[in-house]
DNA sequence: CGTACTTTTGAATCGCATCAAATCTGGTGG
DNA sequence: CCACCAGATTTGATGCGATTCAAAAGTACG
């Protein structure tokens, strides 16, 4: 009972022939909570261009590299009892397998679904500096401590059963006083928001028509 | 504009005078991983019984504990421009504002839904015993990084579309080899996968007439 | 200038939420 | 022990809203 699994050859070395130089300021303006990072260990990160359905990791391999999805998507996944997959994280503009770092191997696949540019930072390296630096150490738990709440709040969200409702929490909650800049296209943020794009469309036309919101390009303001 | 607040007197004392023993043997058999918890920190622990609609703390007051959810449910909320509620968090069997422990302040209200039972433990010496402890700060780091990937994987299945779909992704994610044990009733579960409680009856019937899902009480198999 | 992708609108279908009601369950007190 | 009650479980009927399929227009990029 074999799965479907991705044609992609898994060799690792292909990760290691792209050194192209890092652009740490321009990603650093996207996500402001990456200054945490020491720079002896945003030095050591490696850019990785993926192409779509490239394996980043297996399950059982040692943990060597943690990840930040700069751009496309990294989807991680196990192969269930028939075969099929279950997804357990589409990871598009954040880090992925962070949770593993105090793992020795990967408890999922990790599979680029599409041309991605990733980076790739070593494991022994971070650990090594969250263990030497107090400052650091602190810094990484305030990420997960936010990335916790933002999860229990998509939870929430996803849990809404109307798309405006969903729309509003969101606007609520990633925005500043129910307004909000959207960093996305409205496609990528309508799976965000587990809604077909044709649905978010139209419910934020209708909460258009019907006052309760303001469109202004990427910029999205609740009235009242 | 103000909002339709809780009709609950907020009284933190309240809070102070119900001295329970702990019954931490049968937490630990419900919950492994709070063995990590140092016995120091465990054993100044506060029991609280929260009724219906009590306050357990308000938006800008101080971190002075972190909770955990024993019996009933806590609602983490934030009101909105408009005065509605924006829930954030329905905490179930697990921790709750623990990643508030490198804030000040709180950054939302929490309120018991129903009557619950709580643990309350003091922040100071939660942050305290994380300095000074290297193994309680590993395995508290280790548990938080459970927690993101389960929520990460909660976030999945609450995006798909079909009850049988959340139902099997559910299972092979919280379970062993297509089988899981619930620990809460049906209707909880639905809340959980959300869904109405209707819809999870009629699903999970469907499954065993389908052939894909074996029932036995609590314990749940996926067939083939 | 052509290609790929996003944005936008339409129509039809289907599944889940909702309301309603009956049964079953566990726990409490007389 | 039984009456009683609150809550969970289960089934039915109905309507709405999101998905899906389809297609057109707009947009970015090489």
């Amino acid at each position: 009972m074999l799965a479907t699994r991705v044609a992609w050859p898994y060799d690792p070395s292909h990760m290691d022939d792209l050194g192209a130089e890092l652009d740490w300021t321009a990603l650093l303006a996207m996500q402001p909570a990456l200054g945490c990072i020491p720079h002896a260990l945003r030095s050591s990160a490696r850019q990785v261009k993926a192409e779509a359905g490239q394996v980043l990791f297996r399950v059982g391999d040692p943990v060597r590299q943690v990840f930040l999805v700069v751009a496309g998507e990294a989807r991680l996944f196990r192969f269930s009892s028939n075969g099929t997959e279950v997804v357990l994280q589409r990871a598009r503009g954040g880090f992925f397998a962070e949770a593993s770092l105090d793992s020795r191997r990967y408890h999922c696949e990790a599979v680029a679904s599409v041309a991605s540019t990733l980076w790739a930072f070593p494991a022994t390296l971070f650990r090594q500096r969250l263990e030497e630096s107090a400052a650091f150490r602190r810094a990484w738990q305030s990420l997960l401590a936010q990335e916790i709440r933002r999860l229990r709040a998509q939870c929430e969200r996803l849990s809404l059963n109307g798309a405006a409702d969903r729309v509003i929490h969101y606007i609520e909650c990633e925005g500043i006083d129910g307004e909000v800049m959207l960093h996305q296209s409205r496609k990528s943020w309508a799976a965000e928001l587990g809604l077909s794009h044709e649905a978010l469309y139209r419910t934020l036309r209708n909460m258009q028509h019907g006052g309760i919101l303001h469109v202004n390009g990427a910029r999205l303001a609740l009235r009242q």
